[in-house]
DNA sequence: AGAATATGAGAACGATGTTCGCAATAGGAA
DNA sequence: TTCCTATTGCGAACATCGTTCTCATATTCT
């Protein structure tokens, strides 16, 4: 036949025009960039295709020239917002792993419904490509293959999407409740306050009263940086073991 | 007024059943339950209401006595897929925490819609405090605080959902891409080839190959086992330091 | 017995992702 | 230039979703 040649299924092969009719009157990145301005403003659930057709000034059904699912724009807009990820090694690998943690938190931190997301998403956009390329630069000439530097790298990453997961976990829970954040968290002491009253869980509750006397973000930072340091030393322990 | 008692917004505070009208005919574990079989046979896409309704021999707006809305269901779905995780020390914190990791990951894998459904999920239900709780008994006697110990642990598990998480994100998307197993890896191969003719990312490119040569189980088993050591050593590396 | 209150469920509402069909547009072939 | 054909934009419609309303029914307390 002639027209063997459909649209490929992965979003990154898809031209941008096709040959033949009028000019699109946008373009796949913008329109990416407009929905996580407002998955960032408004939470990922006013994500609708209408909104964001809205947002640009087209008709809800034109958005299906550009991406043939909404998981597609959500590709997009997840690989939008990892950005670039331009860094440049200082030699320190402990400094430069140090970095790039911060930064991955930082942009999760930033664009809170990635964490969300990236659930059950295999992302390989060209940024996330671009990552994954700069970083494996580093830790060479310590005797790793590539993939052993990959599982390095990939316990860390793993290690910041899990906390900043649970970081973010209760924002999240209250955005969605639609309860007020006073009366979410009221809610919440009353249940903790039922827990230490059943007098089960003794350990856990001494967890409890502790989190209650100290600043939440601080706590959070505090935990992030040991976690940190603890991964890091285990590479340590790994880098030492094979130079 | 004498009607101020509303029902808590924390689902596991509310009562069993109401002191007045008729006996329930279901019990929210119980629905709960179904609602796991359902998701680990057809996905958690599947898990509707009224699916739900159905399974259970019910009304679909019936399940709106026993949840006030579709995400405290998902709350107790988690909790019970959680299980209780019984287990006891064996006073090898090492091979103790190697156990919990693995079980942990099982569970994941066993039910996949958990990674996604945890996402954005402040889950403190019975099962969790239980696992909490028994964990938090680990490590003791190395002088280290509570906090301490949470902190190691909950860098251990954030490992392991970030680990598990990208493990399973291509079996997700092939499930919601509608596409057959062959046809979706056919596709990414496509891709792949693409950009290994790009000749962009070369440290990518080799990794990428590296993976066609090996099986692909044995290579999740690995890097799992590997980044497990490598929190491992981290923590053996603090409790030297503590004790 | 009667009042009070919880349960079960059919019908309906608003919102969502997606498809269909058609008019308008513009590049390639004659 | 002229016709053909592929492509765009989009209004209307569809199936499905979570959720609410309302009311008959069933049970327990006073």
């Amino acid at each position: 036949m002639a027209g063997d040649n459909v649209a490929p299924s992965v979003i990154w092969m898809r031209s941008a025009r096709g040959a033949r009719g009028p000019q699109p009157s946008h373009d796949r990145q913008g329109i990416a960039r407009v929905a996580i301005e407002i998955a960032d403003r408004e939470g990922i659930d006013a994500v609708s295709m209408r909104r964001i057709a809205t947002a640009i000034g087209s008709g809800t059904s034109s958005l299906y020239r550009y991406f043939a699912r909404k998981d597609d724009l959500l590709n997009l807009m997840v690989d939008g917002a990892l950005g670039s990820g331009d860094f440049s090694p200082s030699g320190d690998w402990r400094a430069d792993l140090g970095t790039i943690a911060a930064a991955t938190r930082e942009t999760f931190l930033a664009h809170r419904w990635m964490v969300t997301a990236l659930a059950g998403r295999p992302t390989l956009g060209p940024n996330r490509l671009k990552r994954l390329e700069s970083t494996l630069g580093l830790l060479e000439e310590h005797g790793l293959s590539a993939r052993e530097r990959l599982v390095l790298i990939d316990t860390l990453i793993s290690y910041v999407r899990g906390f900043v997961a649970s970081e973010i976990a209760d924002d999240i829970a209250i955005e969605a409740s639609g309860l007020s954040a006073e009366q979410w968290r009221a809610d919440q002491e009353a249940y903790i306050a039922s827990i230490v009253s059943s007098g089960a869980y003794p350990r856990t509750i001494g967890l409890f009263e502790e989190s209650r006397r100290l600043n939440g973000s601080t706590l959070q930072d505090q935990g992030f940086a040991a976690g940190l340091n603890l991964i890091l030393d285990g590479i340590a322990a790994k880098l030492s073991r094979a130079g």
